[in-house]
DNA sequence: AGTTGAGCCTGTTCGC
DNA sequence: TGCGAACAGGCTCAAC
């Protein structure tokens, strides 16, 4: 699963290899792998065709690509197991490709979009003023941009009546953490993932924020090297994950710090990993 | 109007 | 052995 740090190193992967060229021919193989652009896959192929990418942007887990004069951007989002691959033009299909972009040059290589659940895909939208998709223009700045603010944060925390692991997935307040992310901040945070937003003091969303970008920092680094090969490397499998997890996945092995067993809860569907000694569940509060 | 939770999707793993 | 259930989860949106 592609988390922010893998989605930067593909931006860089495209900045590397696409940049500059000129798309030709568009196919797309799987109807869903566009469903984000209403105007459907015959449409997305023909207004793509002839337009020239720009420089590969990134927020959060987004990714997008400016095309030629900056109106319309080429969105991309790799959902659960999406990859973009440069591959030469003669390379055997992938078994999950869903989009194929050739490009007018002779170059010998071209981008697919290979996505086993589709819960990614491609679309194009019209830029906002600022340079941003549309359609992506609610989401939050990630905790890797320069210009998010953290007092911000902080004070939206406050006021919202939620629990601080939901508060971390909402895109609208902070973009790129997914669940592994979370769990993992949460830990060395040592904040129950049921914790009222309304309760954290200024101290606790800084430690919070420090780990989170502390996490994807580390995950950075070491997902961060393969990007020069021919690949935009996009496995979802940075490596990173097996060696230093200390929560998520970890279910009844010992906490790194007190050695108590770490605990899975359903939660939202899914799951979060805690330590039940380090990471005290909130006394009920008084609703005022 | 802010908050909640179901649902999308498919390959893999697990248990009966 | 075979089959169905559970699971993985980023993001959206209907419903409360």
């Amino acid at each position: 699963m592609p988390e922010l740090p893998e989605v930067e190193v593909v931006r860089r992967g495209l900045e590397r290899w696409v940049t500059g060229r000129r798309v030709g021919a568009v196919e797309v193989l799987h109807p869903r792998a566009v469903r984000r652009h209403l105007a459907g896959g015959p449409d997305f192929a023909a207004r793509l065709h002839g337009i020239r990418l720009g420089t590969a942007m990134r927020r959060g887990k987004y990714l997008w690509v400016p095309l030629d004069d900056m109106t319309f951007s080429l969105l991309g989002h790799l959902g659960m197991s999406g990859q973009l691959l440069v591959q030469p033009q003669d390379a055997p299909d992938e078994k999950h490709l869903r989009i194929r972009i050739v490009f007018d040059d002779a170059l010998g290589t071209e981008l697919r979009f290979v996505d086993q659940r589709t819960f990614g895909g491609l679309s194009l939208h019209e830029n906002t003023p600022e340079g941003l998709p549309d359609t992506i223009a609610h989401i939050a700045r990630d905790p890797l941009d320069p210009a998010f603010d953290d007092a911000v944060f902080h004070a939206a925390l406050r006021l919202r009546r939620t629990t601080v692991k939901r508060a971390l997935l909402d895109q609208t307040l902070i973009s790129g953490v997914g669940n592994i992310y979370a769990d993992e901040s949460l830990w060395r945070s040592r904040l129950h993932y049921e914790r009222p937003t309304a309760t954290l003091t200024r101290p606790a969303t800084t430690l919070l924020l420090g780990h989170v970008r502390d996490v994807m920092n580390e995950a950075l680094a070491q997902g961060g090297t393969s990007f020069d090969s021919l690949y935009v490397n996009v496995n979802g499998e940075s490596g990173y994950f097996d060696r230093s997890l200390d929560a998520y996945g970890q279910e009844g092995e010992p906490c790194h710090r007190c050695g108590t067993p770490i605990r899975r809860r359903p939660w939202m569907n899914r799951s979060s990993y805690y330590c039940p000694h380090c990471q005290r569940p909130p006394r009920a509060q008084p609703v005022p």
